[in-house]
Order: C-alpha cells, then structure tokens, then sequence
DNA sequence: ATGCATGAGAT
DNA sequence: TCTCATGCATA
C-alpha cells in the first residue's frame, strides 16, 4: 500500500542533516516551546526548526500550573490508567496479536518459522503487509501466553545481536577522515555473520543476485567472527561488535555519501525501507525493520551502529542494482511475528511532555527517588517516566553531534556546566566521538542543581495543561 | 519519521 | 539500573 515508496516527498527532504539539527532544537525545544516560562536560549538558533515538527502545533501554550494533580500512578498496566490528557485510556499489555505482518515489517524478532512452511512467499508486499492490526488495541490482556512461536536456538537466540563487530573508533563523526574504508570490501561477501536465521528462507527464488545468495540458515550459523575485528579499544559495549563483516573505519563523510546514496538508489529501484529491512533478512540472514533503515538513512544512530550497518546496506545496494529481479529481494517468507506482549505504547500529551523535557534539561538523568516524584508529579507510571528519560538521553546522545561539529555541541545543555567530578567527557556517548573538542559538551549535565529541582514541586516551567 | 518500549550486556 | 541497538505503533 502505501508504503511502497518513500514517495518523491521523501526524497525532497533531502534533508538527513537538517533534520539532525532539526531535532536539536526539536530535542529541548520541540515541547518546551509553548511553555513560556521555560527557556532554550539555544533553540533560538535554528527558529526555523522549531516549527518544522508537526506535534508542535498541536501544543498549546499550557497554563502555569504548578502541580499535577494526578494521583500516583499504580504500577500495574492494567489499572493504571492514570497518564496525563487521558484518564480513560486503559493502559495494558497486549499481545502483538500476531497478524502475521504488520504494516511496516516485522523485522523483528521474527524468528523462526518452521522451516517447512515456506508459505509460498509472501506474494507481495501487499499480501504482506496487513493492513489493520487496531484490533490489537483493543485487546485485552488474556492474550497473554501466545507462546512465542519461535524456538530460539539455545545460544544464540536472537538474531540481532550477534551482528556486531563494531571496531569503533575514536574518531568523530564529523571529521574523521584519517581511517580509510574498504568500502564494500569483500569481506562483506561472506556474512557469515550470524544471527540465528530466523526468518529466512531457504529457498531463494529462481534467481538470485549476483552477489548474494539468499541467505541460508546453513551459512548463518554464528560465526563468532570476531576476530576479524580490531580490537577496538573502546568499550564496544553492548554487544562488542563483532562479525566478519567489518564494519570498515569508515569516515563521517562516508557516511553520510553512502546514506544518501542508499536512500536515492532505493527509491530509485523501488524499494521502501521497509523492503531492504526485509531483503537483508532474505539475503544476508540479518533482518531490520523500517525503523533502522530509515535511521541509517537520516543517520539518526550511533556511529558505530552506521559502521556496523553500512556494509550490509552497502552488499544490498549492490545486489540490488545488479538484480535482474530486483523484486526478488523482497520477496520473503512468512515471517512470524513474536507474539509476546508488549506494553502498550504510551502516548504522551504535549503537556506532559513539555514538563518531562524541562525535567530533563534541569536534570537528565534522575535517580530512583527523582523519577519517582516525577512520575508522581505528571500523574505517570514511574516506569513510563525511566522510560522517557532513556530514550531521551539516548536520543540526546544520537543527535548530539552528529554533522555540525561546530555547534551541536555546547550548546545544547549548557544550563549545566559539567562537573568536575565528571571528567572531560562525561558522556561516552553512542555515537559520535567528540573531534576536537575535549569536553563534550554536558549534554546531559549533571546534576547541579538536582537536588532542587525535585524537592520543589515543579519548577514555575513546568505545566500542566489540561484541557480544562 | 519518530515516540515509546524491550532486552541484552555492562556497570 | 544504565546504555545501546532495535522495533512496534503511530503521527
């Protein structure tokens, strides 16, 4: 349907970088701005930012207030109802319902899948993507046990993290330029990388690619592969990467290129993201959803992550421009989706937002006690407030310095000066190693002032705009 | 395109 | 309990 392309409107965006420093502006002002009281001295440098966000519109100038009246929220996602702007929503766990395809591709964990049923490809994407799955909203909790119908292998279950190999280095984004890349390197023939097929299919169409098979459960096997990979030194944390497919030393410049490459040509081909998520399942056992495609191509993840993914995308490319069929990679086996409940997806209002944000500009990473008042201030699950401060920092760390070295930094949090106690680079960050400048730039402070800010009800900032 | 969520691994 | 990679769900 319609998410066979990315529509041309896609492309005008052109817009990958901007949109990075969009969302600058966007990350502490995007709420933040209806609330008079609150400042974002920085915003001010990219107006034209703000107004770039559509949920802004949407936010009213809320009234001061200064408390939030909700009651504490209860844990339990079944009574809880409790959120900001919307007291009747029934918050609980559902099932994923497990249509057997959701709309934008399930990359996910989809494992599995008896390897026999090889439902007759899925015919297209049409067949694939289904169009409603609102009934699972209204789901209720019963669901509970759909057993995933997923048998994870022993070890190495699923699939996404075994992929790693990320040598990162050091370098930063915007700049470097010293390490050079193979590029597509034919290492990025064998993948063996690994993850634990799940969705895959053996059995590739008549023809495949030029340079890739179609991906088979065999060759998948878990290859530690790691040794292909330079030592980084940096803690690779999360998953040290790993995997044959070296993620190349790539340049931020490289990346960048290659995004833009990758998003042009798949258009081009006729490609969604949602279908090279699908077709990196298909050929290279790794599958991706939408999401990731979609961030690889604003370049909205870690540098590491990018240099993780590039060659993957880069082997893809390729075998998509060279495809005679290039409809074949998308083709895809049923794919089953994990059935396992997830919580519903908590919508917060403008308003609760805003006063999260200015939470967060005054203390980016509350402890326990702190999330707790919170959560009790805006009337929110204290999980829903962990939660949002996570993602936040994360999406901080993600758009803090990408492209604009020279002024995505600093800027941004400066409300509070890093601590000393913090060293120079208080954030390892995920992404974007900081060029030249030693002391990243607080983006999340550190808590100067932390212990005011919760011990006194909400700052004058914050509000509460409830529809009266 | 992006907000909220999950889960593995690291602390 | 945090970070990071990733994805479902939704705007």
């Amino acid at each position: 349907m319609s998410e066979r392309t990315q529509s041309p409107s896609a492309d005008s965006n052109g817009r990958s970088f901007d949109v990075n420093r969009g969302m600058y502006a966007q990350a502490l002002g995007q709420d933040g701005l209806g609330n008079a009281s609150l400042q974002f001295p920085h915003m001010l440098q990219d107006p034209g930012l703000l107004f770039n966000k559509t949920t802004f519109n949407s936010i009213t100038p809320p009234p001061p207030q200064a408390f939030f009246t909700f009651p504490a929220v209860s844990g339990d996602y079944r009574t809880s109802d409790v959120q900001a702007g919307d007291f009747t929503q029934p918050k609980h766990w559902y099932p994923f319902a497990a249509p057997e395809y959701t709309g934008q591709v399930a990359g996910t964990n989809t494992v599995t899948q008896p390897a026999n049923l090889s439902p007759p490809i899925a015919e297209t994407r049409e067949q694939i993507k289904m169009p409603e799955i609102k009934a699972e909203k209204e789901v209720n909790d019963e669901y509970v046990t759909e057993t995933k119908l997923q048998v994870p292998p022993p070890a190495t279950s699923v699939a996404h993290s075994v992929y790693y190999s990320a040598p990162w280095n050091p370098s930063f984004w915007p700049g470097l330029s010293h390490i050079t890349a193979p590029g597509n390197t034919p290492a990025a023939q064998t993948i063996s990388s690994s993850a634990s097929s799940p969705s895959l299919s053996p059995s590739p169409p008549g023809h495949a690619f030029p340079g890739a098979g179609f991906y088979s459960a065999a060759t998948a096997q878990t290859v530690p592969a790691t040794q292909a990979q330079t030592t980084r030194s940096s803690g690779s944390s999360s998953g040290g990467c790993s995997d044959s497919e070296e993620e190349e030393n790539l340049t931020t410049e490289e990346l960048e290129q290659f995004a833009k490459e990758l998003k042009h040509k798949r258009i081009t081909l006729g490609f969604t993201q949602a279908d090279v998520g699908l077709a990196l399942g298909n050929l290279y056992g790794k599958m991706f959803s939408q999401t990731t495609i979609c961030r690889f191509e604003a370049l909205q993840l870690s540098f590491k992550n990018m240099c993780k993914l590039k060659p993957l995308l880069q082997r893809w490319l390729n075998d998509a421009e060279t495809s005679e069929n290039p409809q074949d990679m998308y083709k895809i086996e049923r794919v089953f989706v994990d059935t396992r409940k997830r919580k519903r997806r908590t919508s917060l209002e403008g308003t609760v937002r805003t006063a999260l944000e200015s939470y967060f500009v005054k203390c980016p990473k509350p402890n326990t006690q702190e999330i707790t008042h919170i959560s009790d201030d805006l009337g929110l699950e204290r999980d829903v407030v962990r939660v949002w401060f996570c993602n936040r920092r994360q999406k901080g760390k993600r758009l803090a310095l990408p492209f604009d070295d020279e002024c995505a930094e600093g800027q941004y949090y400066e409300q509070s000066p890093p601590p000393s106690h913090m060293g120079p680079n208080t954030l390892p960050g995920q992404g974007y190693p900081t060029a030249g400048h030693p002391s990243t730039p607080a983006l999340y402070m550190p808590p100067l002032h932390r212990p005011d800010v919760f011990k006194q009800t909400l700052h004058p900032g914050l509000v509460s705009h409830l529809p009266s």
